[in-house]
DNA sequence: CAGGATGCATTAGCTTTCCTGATGTGGACC
DNA sequence: GGTCCACATCAGGAAAGCTAATGCATCCTG
């Protein structure tokens, strides 16, 4: 169970491809034929059918165990040899909804302070910014979701559950004008079963809720708010968003949830051993959390 | 960073030797020499002083994610490798405290149920529980702790989330007889902080409270309740304890907390892939979990 | 249905890695 | 200052791992 063979196996389990995983790694297509053999012998489990090259079972499970695995080797190397590592950068990535005021006004102070601190910013989706912090190419990250008030996210593995709590805002249900709930002072979801839903997984994905049964009828891949909100506005579908976002709009409704009590949450994860107060990551991380 | 690396690093690590972490993995001295070396190559760090031997900081934050890699990658291969296990055995594991009358039920019960079944019982201190849970070694881990009513215990690592709640019951202070408190209704923690406490971290460690400022005045190392609650009622000092563990007991008093609100709580820790319905621990599972 | 193309498996041979056993070296203790 | 102890270093050989070439299915095409 070398991390190589780990790394391999993923790469071929992606691609379904021996000899696509093998040009990802620079390998030759027998070396991966080889590497493959040798885990499937070492686990004595076949892990991967062949023609057409897919996991099996067991092979799934693994994927699982190895993506979790390889991403926390990095992330302990990562913090390992950050010792030495010269401070004075900022590395911040959020997920969309996780861009607010309280976050803007801490980014500008932390940025009025000391002033030409080197900044980058990474906006992107929930999977994204948790491994990227994980492992420590981010020193911080932003993340949201929906959750019962005052109750941790579930975040995906690694998710590391030293997250602090940031904001914490009513969900609403984003209708169109028209829409019959429109004028409703407030919502069950379990009365919106049969209506449609838009499914942003780089956004607000359903999928995690704390609920279930709900039905998608407009997928949408982007990591983008404002044309979910248009979406929504176009009459494509409903959305569960955080009541900030929709504030002052009057292109759509925010319908107030009545239950289940859930509230869109923000929450700030930390890489590795960034506790040396004098890092700028540390710093933004009291601003963010009073 | 081969877990073989890691391996050895922690072996050296933990014995403070060379040579006797050499011995414990069965190579020579030279070939430990040569790996720390390595590792210390690829990090670029040094890991350990020599002469005495001991972790450097970023040597013990490596430590920190070694231990917990290992046995995530035992974990990951007992998930994988159990598919084709054969069923009928059943390996449970508990902390002391996590042992009461709905547990010795179900049991009796899944006993009954298939006669014969080849049980295995092990009571054990938390983080030996947890690690043998999730590496597979055990079917199951029943596991105890003090939290906020209703709240998840927060778990060592690798304690994966996916753990169930069995039972909750009151937290109470257990204090001898004569003692100033032991007629009262009840207690603040707060009022305890001048208190001796007994620290015993294999049944009730104090530690792990959401709660800190506590004295302990005696240590134990052990894992059995009986003598910790002798310990208290011959006045050597307050512990903290589940209510049940204390009904009927004439020979010391148990004091209900007042704040902060605290419960007992006992979780199911399942093996990775403990799914199959037909496997015993499933059943015991399902007894468990009303 | 034949022939070619595709893609994984196998083999041979070479390079690299890694372990052993022997030897070197520096600190501690007497 | 000598001796011992423990880690470092070195040389040699075994094992592992990679490449390149080849083998053998399957699938596609005309």
């Amino acid at each position: 169970m070398d991390p190589h063979l780990l790394r391999t196996f993923v790469a071929v389990a992606e691609t379904g491809s021996f000899s696509a995983a093998a040009e990802r790694l620079n390998f030759t297509q027998s070396a991966v034929s080889q590497q493959i053999a040798a885990l499937e012998a070492d686990l004595g489990t076949p892990l991967l059918t062949r023609r057409p090259v897919a996991p099996t079972e067991a092979g799934q499970r693994l994927q699982r165990h190895a993506k979790i695995l390889l991403v926390r080797l990095e992330a302990a190397r990562a913090d390992v040899t950050r010792t030495s590592a010269p401070p004075g950068r900022l590395a911040l990535g959020l997920t969309p909804l996780a861009w607010s005021a309280p976050v803007a006004a801490a980014l500008t102070r932390i940025r009025a302070e000391s002033a030409r601190l080197s900044t980058r910013l990474l906006v992107a989706g929930l999977d994204r910014i948790v491994t990227a912090t994980a492992t420590g190419a981010l020193d911080l990250g932003l993340v949201d979701g929906f959750t019962a008030p005052s109750d941790p996210l579930r975040l995906p593995e690694p998710g590391d559950p030293r997250s602090l709590r940031v904001t914490e805002c009513p969900a609403v249900v984003a209708v169109p004008l028209g829409h019959p709930l429109a004028r409703r002072t407030s919502v069950d979801l379990a009365d919106l079963a049969d209506a449609y839903w838009i499914d942003a997984p780089g956004v607000a994905p359903f999928q995690r809720l704390p609920v279930d049964g709900l039905r998608a009828g407009l997928h949408y891949d982007g990591a983008e708010a404002t044309v979910l909100t248009g979406l929504v506005a176009a009459g494509h579908g409903l959305a569960l968003l955080p009541e900030w976002l929709l504030t002052g709009r009057t292109d759509l409704a925010a319908v107030p949830l009545g239950s289940p009590r859930l509230v869109h949450r923000v929450e700030l994860l930390r890489a590795p051993a960034t506790d040396d107060p004098a890092e700028p990551a540390s710093r933004l991380t009291a601003l963010l959390t009073p």
